[in-house]
DNA sequence: CTGTGTGCAAACTCTTTGCATAAGT
DNA sequence: ACTTATGCAAAGAGTTTGCACACAG
């Protein structure tokens, strides 16, 4: 549970507030605040900031008694990309992780375990960025910090 | 092409050297140097250094009359990485790049276009790296610069 | 009502695996 | 000869798509 910029979500309190404004949000994207979304949105946004699989998105709404296909999950976590609400990160080949900070900041990479752990941002910087192609510009700057248990 | 440390393997020059010392290094590695397996290195190490696709390996092999099947290909991959020939690349979600340049670098990533370029060795690099957590060591630390077209 | 979203199943891509055959030592 | 690698095809993960039904505005 890292601190990221969703600060007013925190803990599931004043829920109708920031339902709201997430409602508004989602009109902003040109998305429909459907039951799917909104819970999706509940799950993802009210429980600090989170790294997820869409599979665990899906068993998580599951668990919660929460009726949701996998392909409207894929298709929301998608679309919420796309509206500016999470990230998708590359840390590993053949699984698409989603942050929920959206916020300029890093990330730890546990190996073996396959866990995602912010680095809080501005803790960690970038030095001497080379020249970028001609008639490109960065989109952005990922750094992953592989770790993988000591040995003793 | 970028420089790397396969310096001694550039431009097909002197092929009957360093394809035995890559016969060598195979067997160490517990691999027997197959024709399969030969090929493929030559491939991958005597024309600088390269990001490459199992696929894309696969019909550059086939398009030089070399029969070998896919699944080979990915196998060959596999134990090229465990024997340190090889790394694997976490920069898009969904498809595994694998670079022949084993030495400490970076990279560029152009969206949309799917094009991984070396970053030289020493010219980026981060300060201010966060504590680690308790119990893990840092296996290696990657940065990938994402550009896209600059918008004119 | 009207149009968009959803669920389901099927398709699709990338990757791995099992087993008979082929090749290396 | 004996062992390991290869090829093929089939299976497996993760993700996407098409279409009929359901829901939001």
């Amino acid at each position: 549970m890292q601190n990221g910029q969703n600060t007013e979500l925190r803990n599931g309190q004043a829920p109708a507030c920031w339902a709201s404004r997430l409602r508004e949000r989602m009109r902003q994207s040109g998305l429909r605040p459907t039951r799917q979304r909104m819970h999706l949105a509940t799950l993802l946004f009210s429980r600090g900031d989170r790294h997820v699989t869409a599979e665990e998105v899906h068993a998580e709404a599951l668990g919660e008694n929460m009726s949701v296909s996998l392909a409207t999950v894929y298709n929301t976590l998608h679309q919420f990309t796309e509206a500016g609400l999470l990230r998708v990160l590359a840390v590993e080949s053949n699984k698409t992780y989603f942050d929920t900070n959206i916020s300029d900041h890093q990330h730890f990479f546990i190996e073996g375990r396959n866990e995602v752990i912010d680095i809080p941002d501005s803790m960690i910087s970038v030095q001497n960025l080379p020249e970028v192609p001609e008639g490109m510009e960065v989109a952005h700057v990922d750094i992953v910090v592989r770790l993988r248990p000591k040995k003793n």
